[in-house]
DNA sequence: CAACAGCATGCAAACGTTTGCATACATAAA
DNA sequence: TTTATGTATGCAAACGTTTGCATGCTGTTG
């Protein structure tokens, strides 16, 4: 671009004898301008292809029109899914979404929250990486009003608006699901706990646990980053102990599929000899061999639910002063053939998202 | 931000008694300010909590320092990965990337090349829709002199730079492999042939065909969009015939994935019964049961090499005025047990950037 | 006929930078 | 002493919009 001269309204303007307040009302269609002039600049602007510059009118307006969007990384099914269901519903409401990704970095998501700023972008999504601990880099845009909002991934002792999947109920039924097919040496493989996501999963692990009076056997308990290689690893752990586990639960589809690897390999019976969970509903769980129970998350609603309350933000439905939002989106169970059942969806009890925590009675 | 007031440029300059151009001098670090000044307008800035406006520099430079991207939708393997690797290249070089999803659609992804014209992107990456098939809402940019290029999906009769997977090559080496494992009625699963991914493999698939001197069987090649549902139906046609195939090349994982299950369902043994590839080596087709043949088309090699062009295209190392530029990227088949093969990863000759269509030689 | 309303338009400032061209001073070379 | 050279800074225009506040006109009302 750089040396390209633009055609502007004020070429318009000159050519047509009139002011560029005129034409630029005139293309706003401005009810104070006679509809002859808007025609006319309307057909002037099509002879000359005259295109709107949208940077000027953002610095003019203070207005970017421009969300941000940080993420670990794109290239995996859930980010990637939530990633478009924001780009879809901003869209609706005429916004750009300006899509950055962190790398799992922690300085680099900084640098990237102040690239961010610099564009001024009308407001700024989340979800930060595994290791981000000081957030302060984030107070710019509390400071200048500028909405923000976490899902999935978020600080625990931040004060913020959060869309989160409802992982305490994803870990509880996940485990009740195993206990109810008869297991009581239920192996946990979960991320670092400093993530609040898998902090719930494995309270709600625990609450399961707790409510068939199954003592915790930290043995089998791990915490490590969900990686195929890790997962591996701890499955040698696993199954050279002497007591073996009766299922897994893995805290997402990637360490599930490799504890399937592992046990194909090992001639272990899934879900005979052991019953194993997943966590995502990725969509390799389904075509495995057996296929993995796993919960579904919901990745669109997620990333609906946290655009929509973006431009709640926005438009002042929601008053920045009143407390931080904080909405949970609902997860659900998905049955398959790795714990020992048909698939059977569970139809929710209520499709709409839950207030807060909803465990459900289980008779 | 709207109404909040910003701390600026010209607030530090009275502070400090100073102009405002010496305080900008000073913030780019201008040779010829003097380090004291320097050093008073970074104590300053820092104090106050100052913040660049990329939107004020990008008006008075016409420069927006951004990259926009627009390709079908973010959401699966391949193209999530591309924009991976573009973002990763384009941030190394002090740029922003606009990603925008045209969810298949040629109506949006017109809206979407204006939006991100009226941003004044320095330059547009795109893979278009499967259903576009005017291209004159590019020509903007052409005109404008705003480096444009594609990847993966773009048209065959449009001049621009282009950086493609060798289909041609995926197609044939793909088809070549099921040959030499002693098929003969080999099955094709292609998407419409208006896409130039698809026409290239198909290409790829008649060559080989031609080579082993196999007449072609119209009556087992199929076209249409590649989905699960269209692969079942395409199953139930393929299986209800009287001559059975022996081997079935799906053009996507998807497709193959589908045949698979289809198989499954249907007691048809593979690869004993019938030999199965698929294209592109999502990360599903590894752990199926059996693992599927695939065409790995390394997708962040794909992106890095756009953005790379992209780069070059804005430093003008490449002139625009030069003929256009068309980069062909390896493909490498992997082996699996769907063809009847123990994985073996072929190590390919040449790792570097094909510059054209390079047909292996076949011993 | 004065006063006013309503309509169509224009003026000019503003948004926050960057930068070419002065200017002012000090020092060095002729 | 004059002229050149270099250093540190300032002036003011420009980027392309938008918009509050005029202004001038036409037609209506009292």
């Amino acid at each position: 671009m750089s040396k390209q001269p633009q055609y502007t309204i004020k070429d318009i303007a000159t050519e047509m004898g009139v002011s560029v307040s005129t034409v630029s009302r005139a293309l706003s269609d401005h009810p104070h301008i006679s509809e002859e002039t808007k025609g006319r600049v309307r057909e002037l602007a099509e002879k000359y292809d005259y295109r709107h510059n949208a940077l000027a009118a953002s610095l003019r307006n203070s207005r970017s029109n421009t969300i941000g969007l940080i993420l670990p990384r794109l290239s995996q099914y859930f980010p990637s899914t939530v990633a478009t269901a924001i780009q879809n519903k901003l869209h609706e409401y005429g916004y750009n979404l300006m899509i950055c990704q962190s790398n799992d970095s922690p300085a680099l998501e900084k640098e990237l929250v102040n690239v961010l700023y610099a564009s001024r972008v009308e407001g700024l999504i989340v979800s930060s990486t595994l290791y981000t601990s000081d957030f302060s880099h984030f107070d710019i845009f509390a400071k200048s009003k500028i909405p923000l909002v976490f899902y999935d991934r978020f600080p625990k002792n931040y004060e913020a608006h959060k869309v989160q999947g409802d992982d305490y109920t994803g870990g509880y039924q996940n485990t009740l699901h195993l206990l109810q097919q008869g297991c009581r040496r239920i192996a946990h493989i979960s991320g670092p706990l400093t993530c609040n996501i898998y902090e719930d999963r494995y309270n709600g692990y625990l609450d399961a646990l707790k409510k068939y009076e199954v003592p915790l056997n930290e043995g089998i308990v791990f915490f490590h980053e969900l990686t195929r290689e890790n997962a591996l690893k701890t499955c040698e752990v696993i199954f050279s102990g002497s007591s073996l586990p009766d299922a897994i639960f893995a805290c997402n589809d990637t360490t599930a599929i490799a504890v399937l690897e592992y046990a194909r390999k090992h001639h272990i019976r899934i879900p005979q000899d052991v019953m194993l969970t997943g966590y995502s509903n990725d969509p390799r769980s389904e075509i495995t061999e057996p296929a993995v129970t796993s919960v579904e998350q919901f990745p669109y609603e997620v990333g609906d639910q946290a655009a929509t309350l973006m431009m709640n933000l926005l438009r002042h439905k929601i008053k920045q002063e009143d407390n931080y939002v904080s909405i949970t989106t609902p997860v659900e169970l998905i049955r398959r053939a790795s714990s020992g059942t048909a698939e059977t969806k569970v139809v929710p009890d209520d499709k709409a998202v839950s207030p807060g925590r909803q465990i459900k009675a289980v008779s």
